[in-house]
DNA sequence: TTTATCTACGGAAACGTTTGCAGTTTTATA
DNA sequence: TATAAAACTGCAAACGTTTCCGTAGATAAA
C-alpha cells in the first residue's frame, strides 16, 4: 500500500533501476550499494508489489490446484504435499474445486488461460469425459501436470499410482479370503483410476477362473444417498455379493453404512476392501482393509514436476509419468472367519 | 500470452479505452458497441490480464486462507464453505498452511502485507501466543477475519462456535453417564477454543460438585507419538480417568489408539467424547460421541463476512462476532453399560 | 597517449489494464 | 436555427515493477 521502489530510491538518492537491481542481487551493482539498499528496504519495510512484478515479468510465481473435492483424505494429503514443495520454492497455491462437475472444470480451465498462474496441477472430475478445455489450456502454453486422476489422451506429465496392480491385489485378496462373488464399486467409467482398477479386478478374477459378472460392476455418482440406495439394493437380496471392492473411499464408507443399516455382518457375511487414505481405518468397526496410496508423496512429486518444469529455461514439453506404489493393508473387514 | 485489449481495439477500430469500458459495461458506451466488443472478445478468446488489472485497480480479487493444517476434517470442510462463497463472488483463494507453527504464521502474515490478497481468513496456529504479526497485517489495511481459532486480543471480525457451551455439554454428558474422573485433553493453552472449552469443562464439574483435578487437564502437541505416550501414561494406571473429553478430534483418535493398545474397553472402562467433524464417527469401534461444529457453515460465514467487507465502499472496521452452535451427538463411546 | 574493456549506475520504455479529462457527434430544448 | 445537454468515444497518464540501453569514469592494454 505504502512505500514503493520509487520512494526507496529517493531515500537512497539512487535511481529506481539501481534499487531494483540491488534488491535482486544483480551483478551490476556493487556490494556496498546492495547492502545500503537492502538495509533501507528493511528499515522502511518495503514490500515489492507482486502484481507489478508479475505484469512485467509475465510470471506469477503462483500455481493452481484443481481438484474434485477437498473433504477427501486423499486430496487433503496431496495438497499437503503440494504446499510443502510450493512454499519451499516460494510459489503460491490457488485452490479450485470442481465438485466432480465437468462444467465447473471447464469453467476453471478456461479461466486459467488468462495467465493468473504459471502452471496447473489437476485431478479430473468424475464427470469429465471430454478434454478440449484441457487441450486448450495446454495450448496457451500453461503447463499442466495431472495427478491421480490423470488424462491419458493428453500427452504430458502425470503422477499416479499403480492402479492396475492395486485393483488386482485388492481383488485377489478377497478371492484368497474365500469370496466367490465380488462386486466392484466404481465412481465413474471415465476416470483413468477407475478403469485401471477395474482392469486389475477383472484380471484377478480371470486368473482365478472366476466369471466376470457385469451386474457386479456398479457405477456410482456424487450423491451419497443415491449411492447408498444402489448398494442397499445389491446387498438386500439373497444372492448378494460376499465381497466388495470399493474403488474409492467414500464407497467403502457407504458400504459400511448400508451393512450397518441392514444388519449385515462384516466380514462374516460380506468382506470389504477399498482404496482409502483414512488414517483411522484401523479404528472402524470392523477395521477396514485398504489399498492406501502415498497421497502426500503424490502431491509432492506433482508439485516438484511442475515447478521443475517452470524453472527450466527451455520449456520443452516433458512427457514424464511417475507411477508410485500403493500398499494393501489387510484388516478386519476381510478377515476369514472360522466356520461355526 | 496472446490477444490483449490493444489488439481487440485494433480489430474493432475502436480505442483501447472504449473497449475497456465496453467490457466492463460502462454506462458511457452504447449498447450496440458493447455488443460488438463482446462478440469480438469472445471470438478472439480475449482473456484480460488479471495482473495488469490488479496493478491498476489495486485490487486482486484474491483472498488468503491461513490455517494450521489441512488434513483435518474441520478445516477441509471450512475451506469447502470458503470456496463456495468465493467462487460465487468471483474471488480466488490462496491457501497457506502454518502446520501449527508460530514462525510459519508470522512469515505468512508478513508476506501478505504486500497486497497479494485483498483480505485474509485466518485460524491461529496452536503455538501462537503473540499477535504482533497480525496487528501489523491489519495495520497495513488488509482486512482479517478470524474463524474458529480466533484472536481475542485483536478487535475485528470473528466466526466461531459456542465453545464454552460445547465444553460444558460434553463434560456434563460424561457426568450424566456416571463418570467421576474426567480428563480434559487440550491442544494448546493459548488457543481461544481450548480455553473456552476448558472453561465449559470446569463449569460443568463445578455445577455437579466435582473437584477440578489439575492433573486431569493435559496439554498436547502436534507430535502424534508424543501425544499417545502422554495418554498412555494417564490410562495405564490403576486410578485412571473413567471419562475423557478431547478438545480436538485428533486427541480423541489418539485416545482410541491407546485404548486399543492397552486393551481398555470403551465405554465400559473409559468413556470418550470429543470435538470432531469426522463424518464416520458412527462407524468407529465403538462409535464416537462427538460435539460437532458446523464447519462448512463457519467457512461460508467467514468468507461472506470478509467479502461483504471488501465490497463495502466505506471500509470502516467492522467488529462483528458470529457465534454458531455446535451439537452434541451421543454415541457408543459414552454409552452407559449395565452392571454385570 | 590512444583505445578498449569493465564497473557501476541512470534514463526511459515496457508489461496490459483502468480512468480522468477532453473532444466530437447526436439529440433535445428554446 | 441556435444552443445546451447528453451520449459516445479517444488520448494519455497512471499503477509499480523490470530491463534494454546508454554513459561516465576507472582501469587495462596497445
Amino acid at each position: 500500500m505504502n512505500v514503493d521502489i520509487k520512494m526507496l530510491a529517493k531515500h537512497l538518492r539512487l535511481s529506481i533501476s539501481t534499487v531494483s537491481r540491488a534488491l535482486r542481487d544483480s551483478y551490476e551493482i556493487s556490494a556496498k550499494t546492495k547492502q545500503r539498499v537492502k538495509e533501507m528496504a528493511a528499515q522502511l519495510n518495503y514490500q515489492p508489489n507482486p502484481y507489478a512484478s508479475s505484469l512485467r515479468k509475465n510470471k506469477s510465481k503462483t500455481i493452481a490446484v484443481v481438484i474434485p473435492e477437498i473433504t477427501n483424505n486423499f486430496f487433503a494429503l496431496a495438497i499437503n504435499g503440494i504446499e510443502y514443495i510450493s512454499q519451499e520454492k516460494k510459489y503460491h497455491v490457488l485452490i479450485y474445486l470442481t465438485h466432480e462437475s465437468l462444467l465447473k472444470e471447464i469453467e476453471v480451465a478456461n479461466h486459467l488461460q488468462n495467465g493468473r498462474v504459471d502452471g496447473v496441477l489437476l485431478s479430473l472430475s468424475a464427470e469429465t469425459n471430454k478434454y478440449d478445455h484441457l487441450v486448450n489450456l495446454k495450448a496457451t502454453g500453461i503447463p499442466v501436470v495431472f495427478f491421480d486422476r490423470i488424462c491419458e489422451s493428453i500427452p504430458g506429465s502425470c503422477i499416479t499410482t499403480d492402479d492396475f496392480e492395486g485393483g488386482f491385489a485388492a481383488t485377489e485378496h478377497l478371492i484368497l479370503c474365500k469370496c466367490k462373488k465380488i462386486a466392484y464399486l466404481d465412481l465413474s467409467r471415465h476416470l483413468s483410476i477407475s478403469s485401471k482398477r477395474m482392469q486389475g479386478y477383472v484380471a484377478a478374477l480371470n486368473k482365478h477362473n472366476i466369471h466376470v459378472d457385469e451386474r457386479l460392476i456398479m457405477q456410482f455418482s456424487n450423491d451419497v444417498s443415491a449411492n447408498e440406495e444402489v448398494i442397499t439394493d445389491a446387498l438386500d437380496s439373497s444372492d448378494r455379493p460376499d465381497g466388495i471392492f470399493a474403488s474409492v473411499e467414500k464407497l467403502a464408507i457407504a458400504s459400511y453404512n448400508v451393512c450397518e443399516k441392514l444388519k449385515i455382518n462384516i466380514p462374516e457375511q460380506v468382506k470389504i476392501i477399498g482404496f482409502s487414505n483414512l488414517e483411522i481405518s484401523s479404528l472402524l468397526n470392523p477395521s477396514l482393509s485398504t489399498i492406501t496410496q502415498p497421497a502426500y508423496e503424490i502431491g509432492k512429486q506433482a508439485a516438484l514436476q511442475l515447478l521443475r518444469y517452470l524453472e527450466k529455461k527451455n520449456m520443452t514439453d516433458v512427457h514424464e509419468t511417475i507411477i508410485l506404489k500403493s500398499t494393501l493393508i489387510p484388516r478386519g473387514s476381510t478377515k476369514v472367519t472360522s466356520f461355526k
